[in-house]
DNA sequence: GTCTATAGAACGATAGAC
DNA sequence: GTCTATCGTTCTATAGAC
């Protein structure tokens, strides 16, 4: 559904009401019913949609660019987004704040940051379970929640930097070298 | 309120509705209302509690440790309750998820990072407008997110050593020396 | 006929406000 | 404790498509 993925990314998951949803939708609360068990799974429907958003995307940088420059281009990708106003945070990070601990939505959730670290292992060339990875993870979510917190989309400048940053280390080595 | 705080930590600001905040605390909804405008400034008051509380703390650790100390210090601290489960990513970060752009939280969420900024730069000994400030606002946001999202207690190490790395970087200078 | 769409009433529960 | 509004959900009843 189009609409809930909407609201849902932009009000919030919990402050849009099913009522909303179909409304700006132009279609029946039967119609909905019919579709998914309930808010729980329109929810996880939601998510899965931005999970195949950002996989795209994901792809997409990993097709156009060589491994050294795909993070930049990612989170420059992001940037964009936030100079667009359009950002309002990371929808998996902002979902964990809002479903419950056992709703359908937390599996989609984990397969969101199991691309992620894909992506960013890939990019720097080494295992998932090296810590540059996770490292990186940290740099993409902070920056996403800044973004949202202060409103300002300069903070991906910051995260590109430290992300070279990262980088940097990685090659270098954990002791520098 | 004592109980609101545990309340909307734990379960989220629109989870907890204001029935389950007075039975917790055990007094008439009437008395709630009398000491709070509405449940917006109820929310206000609880993020002002927590931005009390991690005032000290950081006090506490500028008190305690030598300014290259107190990074890792203040991230330590956060791993420990992390291993203690009683994380749930960050008050203010969570909050700006739950609530709407012109709630009167959003004044108290300013000043939680202005301070958080502050004691990044003291501790780098750098100005807050210099990049490695926000890179360690990133770093910090970035670890609460995915700590709560993956329950994961270990990103703190994992963010340590991101911090070590930034405050490297800002005493090699930008261009790494 | 069967399936799926529609609009909308109505349900119990619970929200926030007084 | 009581109000009203709204939540997520279910149900009735009707209209068109295949």
């Amino acid at each position: 559904m189009d609409a809930a993925s909407t609201l849902f990314y932009r009000d919030g998951i919990n402050a849009t009401g099913i009522d909303r949803v179909i409304a700006r939708a132009g279609v029946a609360k039967a119609s909905l019913y019919n579709n998914f068990a309930g808010k729980d799974e329109l929810v996880a429907a939601y998510l899965e949609r931005r999970l195949a958003r950002v996989t795209r995307l994901l792809d997409e940088v990993e097709a156009a660019h060589p491994a050294s420059r795909r993070v930049d281009a990612f989170l420059a990708h992001l940037e964009r987004a936030a100079q667009r106003g359009t950002l309002r945070g990371c929808a998996f990070a902002n979902a964990v704040v809002e479903v419950a601990a056992d709703s359908p939505a937390r599996a989609v959730i984990d397969r969101f940051y199991q691309r992620l670290e894909r992506f960013f292992a890939d990019a720097l060339g080494v295992d998932v379970r090296e810590p540059g990875v996770r490292q990186l993870v940290i740099c993409y979510d902070g920056a996403m929640a800044i973004a949202a917190a202060l409103r300002d989309p300069s903070v991906f400048t910051t995260a590109r930097a430290l992300a070279d940053t990262v980088a940097d280390a990685v090659v270098r080595g954990p002791r520098g070298e």
